[in-house]
RNA sequence: GGGCGCGUGGUGCAGCGGUUAGCACACCGGCCUGUCAAGCCGGAGGUCGCGGGUUCGAACCCCGUCGCGCCCGCCA
């Protein structure tokens, strides 16, 4: 070993010890007489003193660091003066005499310095990923990660789940996202797919009697990508036989409670057991599939206040069958015109024609905006909203879809700049009862809303001949703080059931069988019941690390066009490996660029 | 596929029609024995993403293009 101990770890237990350490030269501070350098590894940094009169040969050397350069150092633990303690430093109340000094190895100047408080550009820092992994935030996020996916394992071994690998190259079943294909060198002109989830293998699983399996998974959706969504993501894929919807959902919020607990001790989770609300009510309340549940401020329905008065805009919206929804600003009375058009053009930018305003003044007097109009309501409209003296009341008026939408944004605009989004607090929450499918305008037919091996709840089947709309599926969703982390359902597990759905969906036999053949089958031969769950490993990770979007929680992401920076994937290859997958390459034409005249 | 924003020494930014293209940090050299974002003095470093256009004159205005980010579509 190069090293006695970790430099981040030394501690004031460790003073007069004789150590040997070895890292990244983080910083030096160099007297003339006297030079310090902060030595850096992974567990932290701790302080180097080079004195000429104890360091000999080691303190010439030192001259010559620099940031990042590899050493090793050998020397004395020594408690730090009272009046000399670094409180910012874990390693703060101690410091390392060193003796003997040797350059491991030398470091370019690097492109960005490595640390947590400096503005780098996302794009530099892609491109020099291996650096920016040096930095102690990415370090901890990494961490966050390893010890999520190692207590997962753990927990779930404990409790008689297998892990079980499932193949990578996979068929394509065009169904949901897009695939990413792989060509077959053996078989000219077939493809393998890579999974957008494990979904079939997993139930497959079922069927062979392994009752309870889990995976850490990768999974591959040929999509465009965001902020908390990658070509490649990592699933918690877990199922079970033999169970119910509560059954899953109970294992599930046990795992995530204990998870936090060992994880993210310093974080508290706003509500145990996980509420439950049903997809419809989570839209009337919060405009929102995955409400964050750190703050109230839910909307409120006002149409029936608005019908009594003669606002024309308003009055023709609900006689269409519209909805008017309010949101209440708790003080934001106080905002000025310009604020509140500048949440207008967001609630624009989201789909609104227009944001109705009314501020609540002393007394309860109503001004500016609408007030005029709501001057005769105005006890029903205080009673309904429940908006106080000081408050800002927020409206719009549209179709229930519009109207959620936008309100359920501006709820989180608002609880943002209201700071109700506490950092450490995390609300989870339930989201059961979706709709089993949704009508698809562009195409005419029914869309799973989960996926085709959704089962409906049992009292609903009835309603797949008659009003396919109103059946409610046993799935459920896991949204914690404004994020979807998980989501899950009991699976169809008979042959009837399924081909009902299939037909509703306008899959027909030949079609079906082309696709999910192999699972039909596996289905005939006395499939279990069974159901389960998967979990966004990233968000969850983003959310128990505080970070703003996946690409902080992931090693090696991709930016935005798919891109990996660092290695320059994706590239072109050798036309001689397209020979041998029997490829060509058709690239779409270019128009020629005009000139500007 | 569409919309918005950004692109200026190594890095982060300022400059927005005429400047010698500026600041901070990093970098290089010197001084300095208690700093910890050390300090002080000095120095070097720029095809203003790329291409075209407008103009007497473009980092700045226009068009196109590329890259990065956010959003819509898309994501069973």
């Amino acid at each position: 070993m190069l090293r006695t101990h970790l430099a981040g770890k030394l501690r004031a237990s460790h003073a007069d010890q004789h150590v040997v350490l070895a890292g990244w030269v983080h910083r030096r501070r160099d007297h003339g007489g006297l030079i310090f350098v902060d030595l850096r590894d992974r567990e932290g940094i701790v302080q180097i003193v080079f004195d000429p009169k104890r360091s000999g040969d080691a303190f010439n050397i030192a001259e010559s660091l620099r940031h990042e350069d590899v050493v090793q150092i050998e020397g004395t633990v020594a408690l730090r003066p009272a009046e000399m303690v670094n409180p910012n430093l874990a390693t703060g109340e101690v410091e390392v005499y060193a003796t003997r000094l040797t350059v491991l190895n030398r470091a370019k100047t690097p492109p960005f310095v490595i640390r947590d408080d400096i503005n780098v550009g996302e794009e530099l820092r892609l491109r020099y990923r291996y650096l920016d992994l040096r930095r102690p935030r990415m370090q901890r996020n990494l961490h966050i990660r390893h010890r999520t996916i190692k207590f997962i394992r753990d927990w779930l071994d404990a409790r008689g789940f297998w892990e079980i690998e499932t193949p990578i190259l996979i068929k394509s079943t065009p169904e949901g996202a897009r695939d990413f294909l792989v060509p077959s060198r053996l078989q000219p002109g077939k493809f393998y797919a890579l999974p957008q989830s494990p979904q079939q293998l997993k139930q497959m699983l079922m069927v062979s009697g392994i009752d309870r399996y889990f995976q850490i998974a990768r999974c591959f959706r040929d999509e465009d990508l965001r902020g908390d969504r990658q070509p490649e993501f990592t699933q918690l894929d877990l199922e079970m036989a033999f169970v119910e919807a509560e059954d899953v959902i109970a294992l599930n919020e046990a795992l995530m409670t204990n998870l936090v607990q060992t994880v993210t001790p310093h974080k508290r989770i706003t509500q145990t057991p996980f509420p439950r609300l049903t997809y419809a009510e989570a839209m009337e309340r919060y405009g929102s599939d995955k409400p964050d549940l750190r703050f109230g401020m839910e909307l409120v329905d006002v149409a029936d206040v608005w019908a009594q008065t003669d606002f024309r805009a308003f009055k023709s919206v609900i006689e269409s069958g519209g909805r008017v929804k309010a949101i209440v600003a708790p003080g934001l009375a106080t905002y000025s015109r310009k604020k509140i058009s500048e949440l207008e053009e967001l609630a624009k930018g989201w789909g609104a024609k227009g944001l109705a305003w009314v501020k609540v003044e002393e007394g309860g007097k109503l001004s500016g905006g609408v007030a005029r109009f709501l001057e005769s309501v105005r006890g029903a409209f205080l009673e309904t909203t429940g908006a106080q003296t000081g408050d800002l009341v927020l409206m719009v008026a549209d179709t229930a879809d519009v109207v959620h939408e936008v309100l359920g944004r501006l709820r989180l605009e608002l609880g943002d700049r209201l700071g109700l989004r506490h950092k450490d607090e995390l609300a989870f929450v339930w989201i059961v009862d979706f709709p089993l499918v949704e009508w698809n305008e562009d195409e005419g037919r029914w869309d799973a809303v989960h996926h085709p091996f959704t089962s409906p709840k049992p009292e609903d089947i009835p309603l797949l001949d008659t009003d396919p709309g109103k059946v409610r599926a046993q799935a459920y969703d896991l949204a914690g703080n404004g994020w979807e982390l998980a989501g899950g359902s009991i699976r169809i597990h008979r042959r009837d059931v399924q081909a009902k759905m299939f037909q509703l969906l306008n899959i027909d036999e030949a079609t079906a069988q082309e696709r999910f053949g192999h699972m039909l089958e596996a289905f005939e031969y006395g499939a279990p019941p069974h159901g389960g769950i998967a979990w966004g490993i990233d968000r969850v990770v983003m959310v128990l690390a505080d970070e703003p979007n996946i690409r902080e929680v992931i090693a090696f992401p991709k930016t935005a066009s798919g891109a990996d920076l660092m290695t320059g994937a994706p590239s072109e290859v050798d036309p001689k490996q397209l020979e041998e997958l029997h490829l060509k390459i058709v690239l779409p034409e270019r128009e020629p660029a005009s000139s500007a005249e």
